[in-house]
DNA sequence: CCTACGATCTGCT
DNA sequence: GCAGATCGTAGGG
């Protein structure tokens, strides 16, 4: 028995905590009929409009933005660099731009499928690579994370989390340096 | 309209 | 360890 995340886990006013409770759980999808599972293992918050690092800093409200500004509980998927489709967990309410990266997985469920997607190691270490495992591209922009194309099961407890500044955002200033990044710990 | 650049990955050194 | 790939956004003219 298998418990999907509610609307309300999402939807709480502290994208820290939700970053951090993210570790552990199982993210899912369900992609030319086919289920892939991995464990969420690194996660990274991003807290606008006064988070400069967040692409709704100040309230930008874009096309491409817009879907943070939703209430918690969709996607948002963006292209980076031309070529890596980055999957976000949107949080809080309607208005209020939070989201959490999910910056890696570890599969669980259909690993022949992301073995197939991928085409080499690593399967999903790393944000751009996880979503190409899980086939999530940014046609997923904005869909609900409880509807049957992608949504988190609640997994098992995380036993020890490390925190540390977040990666690639050295423009953004002081908040560059805001301990956001959560993983799980590694060692005993 | 036009241009600069990015929440990355890969291959080669 | 580092540079190139590659294209949608955003912001300025």
């Amino acid at each position: 028995m298998t418990t999907i995340l509610p609307r309300s886990f999402y939807q709480r006013d502290d994208v820290l905590a939700v970053s951090r409770e993210l570790l552990g759980m199982v993210l899912c999808s369900k992609v030319d009929g086919v289920v892939t599972k991995g464990r969420i293992v690194e996660t990274e918050a991003y807290r606008g409009p006064e988070d400069r690092a967040c692409h709704a800093y100040n309230d930008r409200r874009t096309e491409r933005t817009e879907v943070m500004f939703w209430d918690g509980g969709v996607a948002y998927v963006y292209l980076c660099y031309g070529i890596h489709s980055l999957f976000n967990v949107v949080t809080h309410c309607e208005g209020v731009p939070h989201a959490v990266l999910v910056r890696a997985i570890e599969p669980i469920e259909g690993v022949e499928t992301m073995r197939k997607r991928r085409g080499r190691e690593p399967l999903a270490g790393g944000p751009g690579t996880l979503t190409q495992a899980l086939g999530i591209t940014t046609a997923h922009n904005g869909v609900a994370l409880d509807g049957d194309l992608i949504w988190i099961e609640e997994g098992q407890p995380v036993e020890k989390v490390t925190t540390g500044p977040r990666i690639g955002v050295d423009y953004a200033g002081e908040w560059a340096e805001m301990p956001w990044r959560f993983r799980v710990s590694t060692s005993c």
